[in-house]
DNA sequence: TTGAAAGCGCTAACAT
DNA sequence: ATGTTAGCGCTTTCAA
């Protein structure tokens, strides 16, 4: 490939410039199409770039125009490894999302209470605005990206107030889980096992199993349902106790739980679904490579991804925007819940 | 925090030299070191730039060294689930240790035969130099990188003959792990599952299992090798002849081959590790969470990515490079193959 | 419709 | 040890 000119270095405006005998302002207003320009330098100056295979150096263009075309993405450095390929399918299409409009894609690692890198970035002025894949309870990294006046989104609950954000509909999607479930399961005794409660998702969650109760004239079981739960210990006593109280469904608040849940229900000798039912959200595939395979409620990342990706463009590019973009879900029903 | 000047702006060198009554020169030179600058101007400089809160606009800053300061990652997109932890963690990785030297990461995504991301950022000029986190088979990365004489190191295996690289020891892991087992599981018919030969690590893998029989005076048994497995259906009739060929122990190419040879043997009824021992590569932490824990190799995927990045800064830095960086393995001893 | 020239914020060669 | 000045490759007034 030619990618260089006679001179051994890769072309640039000037030379194409030169080439066609014209100036500089006229090839940039033809490739920019900002500008006048006959059709017929506009297309001599296409065919041109072509042939000299031009491109524009975009360090300059950015120099020049005060804009970097690169987004920042803050991906959480400490999550667990079953949040990894959530994180990573998020990225991956921001990722293709920026590239198809021209712009490149800065990650920025962050550790629980270190936003050294944010800042970094953020002083840095190498980005046009921030993506935030799983905001902090303490809305601290919006607060920080704020002080810079750097456009932001939010993929997931915020607890900033003016912040833009895409979001999935975790109420509804527990609610519909829970009436799938007591509609199929002779409508008993369905039991919740929730994390952490300080996180919005899990209350969202909460909300929607105690609505699809209510909605179906059933009282909220106290006995079944779970919260706050941490740890394998705790997690073995729930299981335990969740099996004694007569219950024959459990919904996990995640992947881990659904996965120790499994463990512990085989070792009691418990078969699934025969003796208990289980469901599960996020589905990490090895929720289907279970046997057997276990119901699960998906949110998908590549679709908040790019959600988030073309709301931040449209700030970015001085487009109305929406404040808060809501996402579905996909119900899973797998023969756990059979 | 007062980030910006009276004017409403940013501080910027000149802001800065103005205050001290100097030049920007020698402002530019207290920051940055080069050249000489008395000791009593230096701290006056340093202590303004405190003060006014000064950081360098790294765009200004990239256009006039002809140096980004970024560095760009290509990650496959279309790497499998049980994949994702390991690329996650090595980006991660890179990210960190890029940071620390005042380096930023711009990701590029690429899919089987897609490098339309790769040839964008390498057009843009955006990045100094190119980490490649899963060479392709064919070197076509290496290849369309070394056009643009972009420097570039490879993670794993590299068909490129000039290519810098950081790998693992595959081979002598794979054999270490055989070794453990022939001594522990009364020396005989272990059997091997590996995927795509047409991947050097799998090559690397194989040879290290033979060598460890040789080595102990085993031959290596036909009936108990299978290269090349491919789907859930051959997998299931491997697993079958394996028992009944008299294995007491499987190796497992990955955690995939893995969880599903667990599944199999459960639905067959035969107990790990007292029916069948069982040993994986890569430990996705689905390993750990199974009953009984399974036994597996490590590779450490953030020491693969600071190797990378530690070999590519010294590239660009100027240092001197080894051609190739090898790092070590851990074996996870577990219950499965006890 | 096109061109000339200034300017983006920094570094570095050259001068003092 | 410090200052002057040119220049990095683009975009964008302003003028023709």
């Amino acid at each position: 490939m030619d990618i260089i000119t006679s001179n051994g270095r890769k072309a640039q405006l000037d030379d194409v410039a030169k080439a066609l005998g014209i100036s500089k302002t006229t090839v940039s207003r033809a490739i920019s199409g900002k500008g006048r320009v006959s059709a017929a330098t506009r297309k001599r100056v296409l065919d041109c770039i072509k042939e000299m295979n031009y491109s524009p150096n975009m360090i300059a263009k950015s120099f020049s125009e005060n804009k970097t075309y690169n987004i920042g993405v803050v991906i959480p450095m400490d999550n667990i490894e079953t949040e990894a390929p959530f994180f990573q399918t998020c990225l991956m299409s921001i990722s293709k999302c920026c590239a198809l409009r021209s712009y490149d894609t800065l990650v920025i690692g962050t550790e629980k209470n270190d936003l050294s890198q944010l800042r970094r970035v953020l002083e840095s002025g190498k980005t046009d605005g921030i993506i935030i894949t799983r905001p902090l309870q303490d809305g601290s990294m919006e607060q920080l990206i704020s002080e810079y006046n750097m456009p932001c989104v939010a993929v997931g609950q915020s607890t900033s107030p003016d912040a833009v954000l895409v979001d999935s509909a975790h109420k509804e999607g527990c609610g519909e889980l829970t009436s799938y479930l007591l509609m199929n399961n002779s409508a008993q005794n369905i039991g919740l096992i929730l994390g952490d409660m300080g996180q919005t998702v899990n209350r969202s969650r909460y909300e929607g199993y105690v609505k699809a109760l209510e909605n179906t004239g059933n009282a909220v079981p106290e006995k079944t349902v779970y919260l706050g739960v941490n740890g394998e210990m705790q997690l073995r006593r729930v299981i335990e106790e969740l099996t004694q109280n007569g219950c024959t469904c459990i919904i996990c608040g995640d992947d881990m739980i659904c996965m120790h849940a499994v463990n512990m229900l085989n070792s009691m000798g418990k078969a699934i679904p025969r003796d208990m039912r289980i469901a599960s959200f996020y589905n990490s595939m090895y929720l289907d490579m279970n046997s057997p395979p276990i119901t699960a409620l998906r949110f998908r990342a590549e679709d908040l991804g790019a959600a988030s990706v073309s709301m931040l463009l449209d700030m970015l590019e001085g487009r109305n925007t929406e404040r808060e973009t809501v996402l579905g879900f996909e119900m899973l029903i797998r023969r756990s819940t059979m």
